[in-house]
DNA sequence: CCATATGTGTAGCGTATGCTACATTTTCTA
DNA sequence: TAGAAAATGTAGCATACGCTACACATATGG
């Protein structure tokens, strides 16, 4: 075990790093749920509280509460036992973490990963990858562009 | 954390990945701190709460409170008022996380991530990375091994 | 050896996310 | 169209993770 693994690329104030994941995840909620309600109602037509909460895996209350919180930022509109629909800043919101999501997963597949990996990681990866990142997986996918 | 609810009621659609997800950021924080420790032990000699506090860029009553959970998971030892140290558990973590880390970091570096990037990203990305995925990082990073 | 500085623990608050149990509304159906 | 079923809301609890303010322990220097 050399000394310089522990050494080298954590420069001045590690704490920055992990600030920046702390802040990342704070936005994630809003981005998996717009891109669940845009693909629960290309799908369905509409998106209810129900498929929400089947969709992300969590019981009816978590998603009502989150709904709430979107209604403030502004992402969805809804009444009360009615079917939630994107705004228009939740549609662009909601765009953008699509265009993310299929580049990190198609990345995966083209790395080698096997799908039943690749979809959970990407999961999991497109909220930490930065604007550099992104345009490194990009470039990996279409290297003539 | 309820696992229990992960045993019992296991539904096949997307929620999967979700709860997937949501599994890796329980373990986080374990990995980051015990990784944490190794780095500051092996730079300094001992690891206080100070200089997690430093580290991980929060307060050290936060981390006082995770060392106690960590404590509960036989990942550390320490008293009251005394340096941190891992558990033979803990090393193996942090070694475990460390591998990975160097990896998704050299990794990002080596398709063209410039460092200011892939630092933060790598930090995030490194915890949603599966086996298969870390295998094809790592025969990305070494095609001849 | 005491005074002060530094480090750590504790109390208490706030937010985000999970849940169950129960209340209410809407929808379906007999 | 009334009663059951399904969907949604609300109350209340738990955990994880932030914080400030204050209390206590330890380390250090005059």
């Amino acid at each position: 075990m050399a000394h310089h693994r522990w050494i080298h690329h954590r420069p001045a104030g590690p704490g920055r790093f992990f600030r920046k994941v702390r802040a990342d995840h704070a936005a994630e909620t809003a981005q998996d749920y717009v891109e669940a309600v845009s693909d629960i109602v290309h799908r369905q037509g509409v998106c209810r509280v129900k498929d929400l909460a089947e969709h992300m895996g969590v019981s009816h209350v978590t998603v009502s509460r989150t709904v709430a919180r979107l209604l403030e930022e502004q992402l969805v509109e809804t009444e009360p036992y009615r079917p939630i629909r994107l705004t228009a800043k939740g549609e662009q919101l909601a765009a953008e973490s699509r265009r993310r999501h299929e580049i990190v997963y198609g990345f995966l597949l083209a790395l080698g990963v096997p799908e039943a990996e690749a979809g959970p990681d990407a999961e999991g990866i497109e909220h930490h990858v930065g604007p550099a990142t992104l345009r490194c997986m990009k470039r990996f996918l279409e290297p003539n562009e």
